[in-house]
DNA sequence: ATGTGTTCCTGTCCGC
DNA sequence: TGCGGACAGGAACACA
């Protein structure tokens, strides 16, 4: 799936088409993605107008004029797709349905919103925006990794006393917000940390300077619209031309990219997941 | 309480 | 060209 820098993309492509639009139609084509969808879903999205389109972490948060907020996680493979966003445009405008097209979301400008999930991974809940936070998919999450509240002596803290590797630890959504298996590797190269460090046994100054390099890895891959790999698209169907900046992520026995490093980047599997790194400038 | 391994599901790619 | 196995962006859950 998509890690947080796909989502922003995601959410910066469809605010056009959904922001201060109603939805005319909701077409629920299957009863459950990773959990069953709501009761409901489809007429409580009917004529709902969508407020605002936030994202929180690696969900996708519309706020509905009903009082309610559809909440959607994209999973490993889940897409957004958009059609018939010109301005005039027909119902005949829209491509034909493909596979694991789960949910058709027609606004009343005639824009349609597709999600498309081949795994299934992804999910879709409706709750009161009142008591959005409450939420037991949200309420867990920890700080949101571009916001003031994520900092140095907020991580160090964090990870102090920690047995799991760093990659582990960063990987878990509670201690920071929307990093996934792609970042982390960056973030961890970047920093000159092995992903196999216990998490509590790096020094705090070089956890602090982890901060930093976690913010400019997620705000370069957003500004490269983020990456495009396998399945996934920006919801205007084009690349997101981030994995021209992966240093490590997929580049096993390729050389290091750091300044004045020789080494080679290898793969490694990790409680399950390839890990890429540079066991020579990584320590 | 922590840390680790398994599981959900489908598609793609690579080697034989 | 077909077939089997490995692997894929997540994260809840069960178990040590």
């Amino acid at each position: 799936m998509p890690e947080l820098p796909e989502v922003e993309t995601v959410r910066r492509g469809l605010a056009p088409v959904m922001e201060g639009q109603a939805i005319a139609r909701a077409d629920v084509r299957r009863p459950d993605l990773r959990w069953p969808l709501p009761q409901g879903m489809a007429a409580r999205l009917t004529g709902a107008r969508v407020e605002r389109l936030g994202r929180r972490s690696k969900y996708l948060l519309a706020d509905l004029s009903t009082g309610e907020t559809l909440i959607v996680h994209l999973g490993m493979s889940g897409r957004m797709l958009v059609s018939g966003a010109r301005l005039g445009a027909f119902a005949r405008d829209h491509p034909p349905a493909h596979a694991h097209d789960h949910v058709v979301l027609d606004m009343k400008s005639g824009a349609r919103v597709t999600f498309n999930d081949a795994r299934r991974f992804g999910a879709m809940d409706l709750t009161a925006t009142a008591a959005l936070d409450a939420h037991w998919l949200l309420r867990d999450i920890g700080p949101e990794p571009l916001g003031n509240a994520f900092h140095e002596d907020y991580l160090v803290a964090r990870l102090k006393g920690r047995r799991m590797p760093v990659k582990a630890a960063l990987l878990d959504q509670r201690i920071v917000a929307g990093l996934g298996n792609i970042y982390v590797c960056e973030a961890l190269h970047r920093a000159g940390i092995d992903p196999r460090r216990r998490a509590g046994r790096i020094a705090a100054r070089r956890v602090a300077a982890l901060v930093p390099v976690i913010r400019a890895v997620l705000e370069e891959a957003i500004a490269a619209g983020g990456s495009s790999l396998r399945d996934y698209r920006r919801s205007d169907g084009e690349l997101g031309y981030f994995q021209h900046g992966f240093r490590v992520y997929g580049r096993e026995g390729m050389p290091c990219p750091a300044a004045g490093c020789a080494g080679t980047v290898r793969r490694i599997v990790q409680s399950g997941r390839s890990t890429f790194l540079c066991p020579r400038c990584q320590r």
